[in-house]
DNA sequence: GAATAACGTTGACTAAAGTCAAGAAATTAA
DNA sequence: TTAATTTCTTGACTTTAGTCAACGTTATTC
């Protein structure tokens, strides 16, 4: 027993640190603040939240990858974003507006997870004014990343872009099927293959 | 004298709107808000904001219509963003963190504008919580779009983010030249032009 | 450890989109 | 109103990427 609480003690270093990144936790403050969230585990390859429903919490991973991804109506999968360790991930606008979400959200690898459910998160809000300037940083540096993401994608060709998400995120290829790294790139599991064929031969 | 105040009471009025869509204001705090925020008058093609400089302010436009634009290397523009009446526009992580913008500002009509210096913008959260809840709320709005813009991007052809486009937004096709909107897709002014053909000779 | 499934590669072909150049049409400015 | 400029269109060609199918290679799983 304690020593699993020497576990989870480390684990959420990982959670205060990622947060006093953006903004400075008054003292004793995380330890309440935590309460409001859930320790999780998910298997590879289980699902962690699908579409359809209304998401029940939002993530933050302290351990594994996974990935939030779509899926149109001929079964065509997108995938949107991946999430490894220090990463938020969720669909905040359906949980907060109990509406159903378009995003499946899939362990890629033996996951651990703290999650926070609607009601929480909300009421982070109200207790936590540090925890509402956090997430407005975090939201900023986000949709300006989304909107730099959106100009590569305009103006790069696939071979660029591999090679610059390789340069960004050279663990995530370590970890991840090639067909995901194609599918988050935005282009067919044969392109990819052929990038990586003219890239490794010259 | 009376006159312009008038006008501008029917200006601000409009942008009382659009906060109100957000969050509920309390009684007479819009006035000390308004405050903060300065009008500016703008030309047809006047640049607002450029590439290179630390933003001198953000943006809610009152009348009019600009566009947000990156320019790469090679000289070739690429537009990111339409901002019409009711839209706030601006590079948020360049005002707040002080740093060099990558983007352009640029008027595509005459434009009335109010604009808000980076310090007043902080001020506006210490004294205005519902400013900070309407914020966050907006940003979650826009990440999802972008979210939503990006998987267009990936799955769909030219051709139906064409359309996808024009039904969103159909007045725009009416204001702006025909090859900002090709820029805006991510396709070349003579694939547009060609996708255009193909539609309505059909 | 054999069977099964998932993943990656390759070839041949097709489709979508970009490039370059020329010229028409429309808009703006003098 | 005319001249200048910008914008749009079209043709010919190239590049980039997608599709379909086959097959080899890894991983899983039982």
């Amino acid at each position: 027993m304690s020593e699993k609480k020497e576990v989870r003690k480390y684990d959420t270093a990982l959670f205060l640190e990622e947060i006093q990144k953006r903004v400075a936790i008054p003292e004793g403050e995380f330890e309440k603040f935590l309460t409001l969230w859930e320790f999780r585990k998910f298997n590879r390859n289980e699902f962690i939240l699908q579409s359809g429903e209304v998401p029940k919490f939002s993530i933050f991973v302290l351990k594994g990858c996974l990935r939030q991804y779509i899926m149109n109506e001929k079964g065509e999968e997108s995938i949107v974003y991946f999430a490894e360790e220090r990463h938020f991930i969720g669909d905040l606008q359906s949980i907060r507006n109990k509406t159903i979400s378009i995003y499946n959200f899939q362990a890629i690898e033996e996951c651990e997870l703290l999650t926070i459910s609607a009601e929480n998160w909300e009421q982070a809000f109200i207790e936590f004014s540090w925890w509402t300037k956090a997430h407005l940083t975090g939201y900023q540096k986000w949709a300006a990343s989304l909107q730099q993401q959106m100009v590569e994608h305009h103006t790069l060709t696939g071979e660029v872009r591999y090679l610059n998400l390789l340069k960004a995120k050279p663990k995530l290829f370590q970890r991840v099927p090639q067909h995901y790294i194609a599918s988050y790139l935005g282009i067919s599991p044969e392109t990819l293959s052929r990038i990586r064929k003219k890239i490794f031969n010259s």
